[in-house]
DNA sequence: TGAGTTAGAGTCATCCTGACTTTTACTCTT
DNA sequence: AAGAGTAAAAGTCAGGATGACTCTAACTCA
């Protein structure tokens, strides 16, 4: 609306704008530990201490800057590992955070990722002084917009469980059919009919039956499972609908 | 993986890249208008020509830089205002593109949004020398990765349309359920049983039926209806998950 | 050996969906 | 003025999916 600018020129970036946006990476981490209280599954998130202004010694979201030779993808992925060392299953882009009033001065435009990691990977995370695991929803007051931020994540996971193949990211390689519920119960916050829910996941076409059962419950050991689908859903990673046929055309 | 690096620091992300990349906002825009051959309601998109180097000459997605004051919508809508003349209906952010190798020398980072508009918004649309609208998904070959941005955005929408109400966005205040239809047809690309999806959107929540019919036709005469519900989904704008009770501790 | 526990299969009424038919209300042509 | 043409709107029906529930199988522990 203000200036006069031709119809695009992204070598104009810099001439105008005389403190461009810095560009953070951000991620916010999934992952199922036990209750304290009640002892079954529930979501859990790392967070990290802020060693230095703003904020200083509250708890935020593990991130950083933008490499120069990393991909956003790759940047969330080291950060990750060097912050928490968590290495997680499923990553994914979240959203790109841009307010103007998110950050004191420099402003900072966030690009989020969110990550699921599975139960044994987060018990070998780090955890100290300035890391620590916190049960999800209930993180405090945190740095910057975070608490929006976990919201949106918390919000995009539940939507993401409802019609995807995302519960398998916090799982292992085989799983039994009663701990895949479990995941599905504590995303959704809501308990599922054990009876249903196999039929549902029989008639699913990617999880395969193994000829294996899982020992030592007090009771009738249940058989192990295994996902052989795909998990993420990049722009990369999905399928091309420019190359796909025009129903509308054919018969 | 190499730098020896503090938990987490905004302010460091100017002490390290030389070249911090630069930011670029950019928007896909969907219309539907007229296919040339079928005369039925069909996905278009405008595109600019590229009026520098690098890719000049070449159509790409309208966008520009981030404004120092903007945020990252009022950027998309900014631009879209100055480039292509169109205030969208339903704007919302859609993917951010930050790979290594998209763009020659300096590195950009593009937070990319879509937009739907109404038709007849579209007409109003400026079309000269270096804006012209293009039916999608031929549009030719892009600049950078525009291409594969083109290819993700429609994904989107047509994932959108499955469930969602976005499909108000293509249309006025009021509207026929014939038109309703249309729109969907248009974007799914495939045909619907008219009475079957009566039925359905007879059942939703909020649609309305006004008490004017649509006259003109050679037929008998439509009934409008109208939309009520809200069209936009973004982090902010969405239902807070955390303040929802828990369904499994009611009844 | 029997009680306890969960796995896993099966039953049944109900809702939703796709495919189709019928009636209504308008315009255009003869 | 009457009938043909067209799309709106309502109705019908079979099949599939879903939620709630019951019953049997297979293990462990006291």
């Amino acid at each position: 609306m203000v200036y006069q600018q031709p119809a695009y020129g992204y070598a104009n970036v810099s001439e105008r704008a005389r403190q461009p946006p810095a560009l953070a990476i951000s991620t916010v981490i999934f992952a199922l530990r036990p209750d304290p209280e009640t002892g079954r599954p529930a979501l859990w998130l790392p967070l990290v201490r802020r060693i230095r202004e703003p904020f200083l010694g509250m708890w935020a979201l593990p991130g950083g800057p933008l490499g120069a030779r990393e991909s956003l993808q790759e940047a969330a992925a080291g950060n990750l590992a060097q912050t928490t060392g968590l290495t997680p299953k499923y990553l994914e882009q979240l959203y790109a955070f841009g307010g103007t009033d998110r950050s004191p001065s420099p402003r900072v435009v966030s690009i989020v990722y969110w990550a699921l990691v599975q139960p044994d990977e987060a018990a070998l995370s780090r955890q100290d002084e300035n890391v620590r695991w916190f049960r999800a929803p209930a993180v405090g007051e945190l740095a910057f917009d975070h608490n929006e931020i976990v919201g949106y994540a918390l919000w995009r996971l539940r939507n993401r469980m409802e019609y995807g193949s995302i519960a398998y990211a916090f799982l292992g390689d085989t799983f039994t059919l009663a701990q895949l519920r479990e995941v599905y119960e504590a995303v959704l916050g809501r308990e599922l009919e054990p009876a249903n829910f196999r039929r549902q996941l029989r008639a699913a076409p990617d999880i395969e039956a193994t000829d294996q059962y899982l020992q030592g419950g007090r009771h009738r050991p249940p058989r192990l499972y295994r996902y052989t689908g795909a998990l993420l859903s990049n722009p990369a990673a999905r399928s091309n609908p420019a190359t796909q046929p025009n129903p509308a055309t054919e018969q």
